[in-house]
RNA sequence: GAGAGUGUAGCUCAGUCGGUAGAGCAUUCGACUUUUAAUCGAAUGGUCCUGGGUUCAAGUCCCAGCACUCUCACCA
């Protein structure tokens, strides 16, 4: 058998000693001392490797049963356990008061991975963690043989062991499984971080998720959620009758967003080929199909720079409901985000890089316009005054459509005030080349953003349905960008499936990762997401 | 892409004014049959991110590079 390649903790994995016993000779180097264990754990008859172990008791369940626990008293009366939720419980004290007897507990088979031990003597308590929970074994060498303490000698924080006890208290009242047969399931030849403070280096985190998953506290259950939300959408959605699909995450033209793409390449038909940077444009190819309620939860790709608020792919939502508009989208986003809200629990007030955000529905909508006048003082419909107030910014002003100052001014003045949630309604028109205007008032695009704590979090539209205003829209976007900068090209077959009739629609898009991060309290998206874009090492 | 910070033992971190490299945990040995980050005694462990420079002397000062973090920009 050919031994596994032995990488170490450390940035640099070719740094550090040889870690094969007999070569090294260092004794103190733990990688060295756990292949010796290993060697001789294998020359006990134990495969380090471990197979099948079933009928497993999960910890969860473990800690559950442990109300069954009951103390037989010499006459043989079984007498409940005193409340451990008392702080001031003193069970020794409690146990010598009911003078002679033992505990009885139901018989329990577990495994799990070691993240404490404490060898004392003749005893060793360990205690193991599966992903429902932990709790301690009680392994004495009188109790499990010379054999099975042997091998409980050989264990290393981390190893995944088993054991099969009755559970009970120790003195202290520790739920303990006492341990009557012991089983070795997987070794762990790498030394794991520190006991206590965990693996903490941000960057090893994200480049060894699997140590920061088994080590740390938080990980596990922000992922969980993550997986729980998702999943809450998706019945949300279904709910209402939406049909999920999946469109091609390979486009001819990538468009739908501003974006740079990744530029990939099809070989048998040596031809460029982008990755997508938004779902748009193929969802609603399917209701001119006629899906009438459709959406797509699924990855997409942006050539952007990275930041705590983006990954270079990332989940997004987009759904479209036939026969909606922008305010039809509003109520299914509070819809969404509320019913994610009860599946992982926690309320609606929650807490958010210090802010304390209610999620309580409606939430709050303001008008572009409004939120504009009443953070900079300038009416946005006075042209003149938004100039003059964007030189006062120091903001370049020269050749820009007026639209473009306005939002510059409102990125730089309102976004980020937003505590939200607030649904900014009203967009200037011309910064929304995929929404239908308002009818009474063509400047005005009938889109919202749903913003909290400063950050994006959902866009939406009444649907521009018109194929000839939609072409006139990209070859004006169009215009004035080199082939260098132009993120998009115009995609020809999307406006002749417009000409075969889209039906007016509200359109949605959510940015998933930054959904679960408000959630569920993690202030960089690199936490939400299991294995960001990373700079390779070596 | 710009600015600031960080990089020291397997992990988490100290390191003063430039003068022999430190602690806790982990590891190895010893004691301990109800421990709680067990405790106690001993030992071991270093390419101080990399490469240059200044200096009698550099973990420390200077320059360049690499990686990460934060802020900003692009963007959702």
């Amino acid at each position: 058998m050919q031994l596994p390649r032995n990488d170490t903790m450390n940035q640099n994995p070719n740094k550090g000693p040889a870690a094969t016993p007999g070569e090294g000779e260092d004794a103190t180097d733990p990688r060295v001392a756990r292949r010796e264990k290993m060697s001789q754990i294998e020359a006990m008859g134990y495969d380090p490797f471990g197979s099948r172990f079933d009928n497993r008791d999960m910890l969860g369940k473990c800690i559950d049963k442990a109300s069954e626990i009951k103390f037989k008293t010499e006459a043989g009366d079984l007498i409940d356990l005193p409340s451990f939720d008392d702080p001031d419980l003193d069970y020794r004290q409690w146990k010598s008061d009911q003078g002679p007897g033992e505990e009885v507990g139901p018989t329990v088979r577990v495994s799990g991975r070691i993240m404490l031990m404490r060898t004392k003597g003749k005893l060793i308590f360990i205690n193991i963690k599966d992903w429902t929970g932990s709790i301690q074994l009680f392994i004495g060498k009188q109790q499990v043989g010379e054999e099975d303490f042997a091998l409980a000698k050989l264990f290393d924080l981390g190893d995944l062991v088993g054991a099969e006890g009755r559970l009970g208290r120790t003195n202290t009242g520790e739920l303990t499984v006492f341990a009557e047969k012991l089983y070795f399931h997987t070794k762990m030849l790498d030394p794991p971080p520190d006991k206590h403070a965990g693996l903490t280096n941000v960057d090893l985190r994200q480049r060894m998720r699997y140590a920061d998953l088994a080590f740390n506290e938080g990980p596990m259950e922000t992922f969980v959620n993550r997986t729980k939300i998702i999943k809450s959408v998706r019945a949300t959605l279904d709910a209402d009758d939406f049909c999920e699909v999946e469109g091609p995450t390979l486009h001819v033209i990538a468009g739908g967003a501003a974006a740079r793409p990744f530029e990939t390449h099809h070989n048998a038909l040596d031809m460029p080929l982008t990755m997508r940077i938004a779902l748009e444009l193929h969802l609603k190819r399917l209701m001119v199909g006629g899906m009438e309620r459709v959406y797509e939860l699924g990855r997409v790709y942006r050539n952007e720079g990275l930041s705590p608020r983006h990954n270079p792919e990332f989940t997004m939502l987009e759904a479209y409901q036939a026969y909606g508009d922008y305010e039809t989208m509003m109520d299914l986003t509070e819809r969404v985000i509320c019913n994610a809200i009860e599946t992982i629990g926690g309320g609606f007030k929650r807490e958010f890089a210090g802010q304390e955000i209610d999620f309580t529905p409606p939430f709050k909508r303001e008008t572009y316009a409004d939120l504009f006048q009443a953070a900079t003082g300038v009416d946005a419909a006075d042209e003149a005054a938004v100039t003059k107030y964007a030189q006062s910014l120091g903001l370049e002003t020269k050749g820009k459509h007026p639209d473009v100052i306005r939002n510059e001014i409102f990125e730089e003045k309102v976004e980020d005030t937003l505590e939200g949630p607030i649904f900014v309604i009203d967009y200037p028109a011309s910064i929304c080349p995929l929404t239908k205007r308002k009818r009474d008032n063509p400047e005005i695009a009938e889109r919202f953003e749903l913003f909290i704590c400063g950050m994006e979090l959902a866009n939406a539209y009444t649907e521009l349905n018109d194929p000839d205003l939609q072409q006139q829209l990209f070859e004006t976007q169009l215009e004035g960008l080199d082939e260098e900068e132009s993120m998009a090209k115009m995609d020809h077959d999307f406006i002749r499936a417009l000409r075969h009739a889209m039906p007016p629609a509200g359109g949605l898009g959510i940015g998933i990762d930054r959904l679960v991060m408000i959630l569920t309290g993690q202030k960089s998206i690199r936490d939400v997401i299991l294995f960001p874009v990373l700079r390779p090492t070596e």
